[in-house]
RNA sequence: CGGGGCGUAGCGUAGCCCGGUUAUCGCGCCUGCUUUGGGAGCAGGAGGUCGCAAGUUCGAAUCUUGCCGCCCCGACCA
């Protein structure tokens, strides 16, 4: 890769780092690849726990909790899912510490090795089918709708803060089901939920397809995902939804009795997304100035800022403010009244620029005697004057204008972003220059998607759901193609 | 694990090449006054194992060696 792209990544690094730090979302931590999330950022992700769970809901699926250790054991069971994790798992070996008989403080007891080493899980699959066996006997037991909110811990070799952090929160979904069609259309159900929630709520256009089997999750027999395009021209798994067909009920003898009182395995699903959403968030829609966060989800949708000088000024402008605050409240709003002393008007419009306040409201003794107040909107940063009366109402409503525009604003760059490649200098070009996803032929070998890889570091992201057929040409191998596959470099 | 960059106050940094009083500057912090429509001004003040260790030297932030840690680019990554 030429140095010009590894600057421009550099750079692009250092942008995304420092929106999140000085945006106030998250710190680096004192253990390597961990992060600290903060309080702004953790309600971020409170925001959109709380809708998926919702969603999650309302679609059936109840909450459980199931341990964060998994016996080393259970993992090996499905020899595809060892296959994908095993090198990057935490392993506890040990469950006492002792004073190091030479001075020197703590050391791990020799005598306290556990007889069997106990993984922190990276996914939950194994110990919750473990559980399962045990609640399925019957198809009067089926389906098995369960989500856990949980975190999970991966030794990657290299940690991006909410990208890929070591340790992570998330949801992962393991459902249980007494058909193949069934547990497929769950598996497309909650795929469908990610995408609403990611268009809906994220304001952030993503595709759904399949994923080629070298993409594959380890253990499935198919994986959906929706991806998504960030600013830098790179994609974003940003969820995933897996058909898991028998292998996990076979790997645990997880049988029912049908009606006619057939033995046969279960049919498995499983999905998840974790706080790297909030990685394509802040990617999807930030610009220079700090974050851009959409409205439905952002932790502070409107502050309100005083301009004043001395206590009547004040009291005048409190007056005007309490009474927007309670209206908003009531509509459902999250408002912020910022009259710290401590910080002046400009401080203030800095600080909530960059922490990505959709809308800001600024009042002084000047737009109280025209009975007006300056309403300055974070994507644009257009500044508008807006009378005091019915002014909830045009803030509730440029909420959703600005909910709708940084969505069509990422719709059209990515619209703008992908790129039918036909022959390899195409391909070349379009990725090292322009970025984005590229439409391509495909002979549909593994062999050849590890090849393009290796010599353009790009993936095929996934095979778009409803992808019309083709005959084409692979784009590396002149293979006969039956259809464009989306490649992209990815994250 | 390879390549690059870096480690000096809470944060960001100058000084290092070419060793020499009391380690520079900005932000932040504390006190006071004045301020408040785009990151305030003035005055005073607090805050330091110069990443760690050893070596060279009369003398080390600066030179040498070793180690540790961080960031970025690869490798790796549902």
């Amino acid at each position: 890769m030429s140095k010009e792209i590894t600057s421009r990544q550099q750079d692009y690094s250092q942008w995304y780092n420092d929106l999140i730090i000085k945006g106030g979302l998250a710190d680096y931590s004192a253990v390597r690849g961990c992060m600290v999330i903060k309080p702004y950022g953790f309600a971020l992700w409170e925001n959109m726990r709380d809708q998926l769970d919702k969603m999650f809901k309302d679609t059936g699926h109840q909450n459980a909790y199931f341990p964060l250790f998994i016996p080393k054991s259970f993992l090996s069971k499905e020899a595809a899912h060892i296959e994908g994790f095993a090198k990057e798992c935490a392993v506890v070996t040990h469950y006492r510490l002792k004073n190091d008989p030479n001075g020197g403080g703590l050391v791990v007891d020799p005598e306290a090795k556990l007889e069997e080493e106990l993984i922190i899980r990276p996914t939950s699959e194994t110990i919750i089918w473990n559980t399962y066996k045990t609640w399925i006997q019957s198809y009067r037991d089926l389906p098995l709708l369960i989500n856990q909110w949980a975190n999970v811990v991966r030794w990657e070799m290299r940690t991006r803060l909410f990208l890929r952090t070591t340790e992570f929160l998330w949801q992962e979904g393991h459902t249980a089901h007494a058909t193949a069609t069934e547990a497929m259309a769950e598996t497309m159900q909650m795929l469908g939920i990610y995408a609403e929630f990611a268009e809906t709520f994220m304001a952030m256009p993503v595709i759904k397809g399949v994923k080629t089997a070298n993409e594959r999750f380890a253990g499935a027999v198919d994986t959906f995902c929706i991806e998504a395009l960030m600013q830098d021209g790179k994609a974003l798994q940003a969820g995933t939804s897996h058909f898991l067909g028998q292998n996990f009920a076979k790997a645990f003898d997880v049988k029912f009795s049908d009606k006619e009182n057939k033995l046969d395995y279960v049919w498995a699903t499983s999905w998840g997304v974790s706080t790297r959403l909030i990685g394509a968030l802040v990617m999807a829609h930030s610009d220079d100035d700090g974050l851009v966060l959409p409205p439905k989800l952002a932790p502070i949708q409107v502050v309100i800022v005083p301009i004043f000088k001395g206590e009547e000024q004040k009291q005048q402008i409190d007056e005007k403010v309490i009474a927007l605050v309670k209206e908003l409240k009531q509509a459902g709003v999250k408002v912020k009244y910022d009259d710290n002393d401590n910080n002046r008007p400009g401080w203030k419009f800095a600080e909530y620029e960059m922490k990505g306040v959709p809308v800001r409201v600024a009042i002084g003794a000047r737009d109280i005697a025209n009975n007006v107040v300056e309403v300055a909107r974070r994507d644009t940063k257009e500044k508008l004057s807006m009378p005091i009366n019915g002014l909830a109402g045009n803030i509730i409503e440029l909420l959703n204008t600005i909910q709708n525009s940084i969505y069509n604003k990422a719709a059209a760059f990515r619209e703008a972003n992908i790129a039918e490649a036909n022959s390899w200098d195409q391909f070349l070009d379009i990725l090292d220059n322009k970025g984005g996803f590229v439409s391509a032929h495909w002979d549909g070998t593994s062999k050849t998607e590890d090849k393009i890889k290796d010599l353009a570091k790009a993936t095929i992201r996934c095979i778009p759901l409803n992808n019309p057929l083709s005959d084409g040409v692979c784009i590396l191998t002149g293979k006969p193609s039956i259809q464009r596959v989306l490649f992209a470099r990815a994250y």
